[in-house]
DNA sequence: CAGCATCCGGAACGATACTG
DNA sequence: CAGTATCGTTCCGGATGCTG
C-alpha cells in the first residue's frame, strides 16, 4: 500500500503523530485543512470571492454565523494571508475584508468543491436514505 | 463542522444568498462541508483514490488517526455513498474499502484542494509568521 | 459599526480495554 | 484483522454584555 504519490510528486505522506499541532513536518493537506476545513472559512472565502465586504455585510450574508465565529474566522484567514483587512478610521469605523491573491487562488479549488456540492447533494441525500433504510 | 444536526443526523439548512444557491434556498456547500469537512474524511478519500484499501492499511497510512475515528469516518462516508465496504468472510476477516463512483467524483475537487495545499503551504507559513511577528 | 471578554454546554476526539 | 464499548478530556462555538 505505498502508492503514495501523484503527478506533481505531492507527498501524500502523513508523518505527524502529533496531529494536534501543526509544527514542522506535517502533512500539507492536513495543515491546510486544519486551517481552512472548519465550518465557516470556506463560506467566508466563497462570499468574498466576487467582491470585498464589510463585517456586518458578511455576517448578514452568511446566515447562521455568530459574530464571534465571524471574527475568529476572519482573523484566522487574515493570519494565513488569505484575507486582507482594511480599516477606514471614520465614525463609525468601516472595515473592509477582501481576498488576497493567495485567497483568490484558494477560492478556485474551493469553488470547484462548491460546484460538486451543488451538483451532488441529491445523490448524497438518496444514498443516506438508502443506507439508513437498510440499517 | 459540527453543525446543528438533529438526532437523525439531518443537517439544518442555512441559506447563503451571497453566492449561487438553488431555488430551495438551502446552501449545498454547507451541507457537503458538514459531511466531509471534518478532520479525517478528506484524508480518507484522498488515500482511497489511487486504490482500495483494507482497514488497518488505511489506519497505517493516515498517521495520527485513531481506530475509533477511522471507523466513524468510514461509516459516515459509507452512509453518504462515497465509500463502499466489502467484507470477505475469511479468517481473519478482510474488509476492503473503496471509493464509489460518487466518491471518485468528489475526489477530483478534493485532490485539487490537496494540490493547492501542497503548493501553497510555504505561503501560508510565511504569511502566518509575518502576521505573528507584527502582532 | 466592528469588534473583544467571559462563561459554559455539548460535541468531537483520544486512550484504553474487550470481542468475533 | 476489524472492529465495538466506555470513559475522560479538550475545545468548538453560542450567548451575553461591554467598548471605542
Amino acid at each position: 500500500m505505498n502508492a503514495r504519490t501523484n503527478e506533481e510528486g505531492v507527498p501524500l505522506l502523513y508523518t505527524t503523530p502529533g496531529f494536534a499541532t501543526d509544527a514542522g513536518g506535517s502533512c500539507p493537506i492536513r495543515e491546510v485543512l486544519d486551517r481552512v476545513g472548519d465550518t465557516w472559512s470556506i463560506l467566508v472565502i466563497l462570499n468574498l470571492q466576487p467582491a470585498s465586504m464589510r463585517f456586518n455585510a458578511l455576517k448578514r450574508t452568511i446566515e447562521g454565523i455568530s459574530q464571534r465565529m465571524l471574527t475568529v474566522t476572519l482573523r484566522s484567514l487574515e493570519r494565513d494571508g488569505l484575507v486582507s483587512r482594511t480599516v477606514r478610521p471614520t465614525t463609525p469605523p468601516e472595515v473592509e475584508y477582501a481576498l488576497t491573491e493567495l485567497g483568490q487562488s484558494l477560492a478556485v479549488p474551493i469553488a470547484a468543491l462548491g460546484a460538486w456540492a451543488a451538483g451532488n447533494r441529491d445523490n448524497l441525500h438518496s444514498a443516506r436514505a438508502a443506507f439508513d433504510a437498510a440499517a
